[in-house]
DNA sequence: GCCAGTATTTGAACACGTTCAACTTCGGGA
DNA sequence: TCCCGAAGTTGAACGTGTTCAAATACTGGC
């Protein structure tokens, strides 16, 4: 490791541990540089601002639920529990920094930042997240229409997006609600899934996988 | 209208009219004040926050909708071009904002920021807009479970702030593609609306009125 | 070993949102 | 009219994220 991949390994390491002890605000920039051991305009050659500190902060969250998940995609066949495996072990990894979630999300929603969902700086994240649902989905027994099949990843992460919404606003201790969501919710995309099967109901499932066809490049491009 | 009365909307006229011009972030405090004739800290004697004026801005908004949306309400007796004109509507009002509504929409989306879609401050302006999407159902043809039908203005509203959250990531011109996303998914979900009168579906349309509900005082209350 | 050019590092300086102790104005009861 | 508490107003001061010109360390060619 050269001198200065181990300095900016001692700025994330610095500001992962801040922003877990503090949360966002109360980490400030020269903390993070004075703990690091380095100087503020340093800090900022390294990351074009605080918000990149997260970007490092949340890769490490994924690495982390990727790890948990493995037991889970090795032992439960039934889309049910699976899904809900990898939904919940989302849930243990992340409880410890949820209090500065909410800060951190404010920077995932705002379209001009390079930390938003849908933004380039954060697609390589963004597709192992989708990959992982690919896993979800390839590794079960739901059985769905191919046309949907193929969309499906993308849709699960993008109910994951709507859990981890949830989840941000979920002041509950150790995030009961979203838990009872997850547990709620899954099955009810289970039957509705499993209902494109009928008749009635695959017309509007096909529309729906023509609609997000129409739209997946981005809302812009 | 009183003396403070007049410097409050004093203050609400210059926030206005900077943000219009300049976008959120180069519309700062002290311009504000020195536009509306007062000092910084009166300012802040009236609001909270740089925030708190977005909320008025909000409101402006709001109310520009409500009156545009008469037209519609008063012609339209089908669902489908009823909520597509009241989403058109929003379209149409909210277009000359769009620039700057990127910048503040992370704000919106911090859950402990005034500006969040479920924060107390703004609980006015969300159940005026909630109430909006009941007189969409209710002089409309649609025929649901009742049970559905009540929880129905809220889903309407999350309906419509999904398209606020795509609306803002869309930077074609004249909201093109937002426009079309509106054209293509009311008509699925009119259908989706329909088909809960089929059996295989009724229950799992009751599953999630049944999850709404017991989640419908926000996660974490 | 020496030099030129690049990469890294520094910390003072800047503009911002926000706070607050002090000041001024207002309203209404004696 | 006078007075007092409340309401309204002020602007300097604080801590923040970020910038940048300058200083320093490093690297490859000779």
């Amino acid at each position: 490791m050269s001198k200065s991949e181990q300095t900016r390994a001692a700025i994330v390491a610095a500001a992962t541990k801040l922003f877990r002890t503090g949360g966002y605000d109360a980490t400030t920039m020269r903390a993070v540089a004075k703990e690091a051991g380095v100087s503020v305009g340093n800090a900022y050659y390294y990351f074009g601002s605080k918000e990149h500190l997260v970007l490092a902060f949340y890769d490490e969250i994924f690495a982390a639920h990727l790890e948990g998940c493995e037991g889970v995609l090795a032992t439960e066949q039934a889309f049910v529990p699976r899904l809900t495996g990898v939904l919940e072990v989302w849930l243990d990894v992340a409880e410890s920094s949820h209090e500065f979630a909410g800060k951190f999300f404010k920077h995932a929603a705002e379209p001009t930042s390079p930390l938003s969902v849908f933004s380039p700086e954060s697609a390589p994240t963004r597709e192992a997240a989708i990959a992982l649902m690919r896993r979800v989905v390839d590794g079960s027994d739901l059985k769905v229409a191919p046309a949907l099949r193929q969309e499906l990843p993308l849709l699960l992460w993008l109910v994951q997006m709507g859990m981890v919404l949830f989840w941000v606003y979920d002041d509950s201790s150790g995030r009961t609600r979203t838990r009872q969501l997850v547990r709620q919710a899954v099955p009810i995309l289970d039957k509705l899934l499993r209902a494109t099967r009928i008749p009635g109901v695959r017309g509007i499932a096909d529309d729906v996988v023509t609609l997000v066809r129409s739209l997946v490049s981005g809302p812009g491009r």
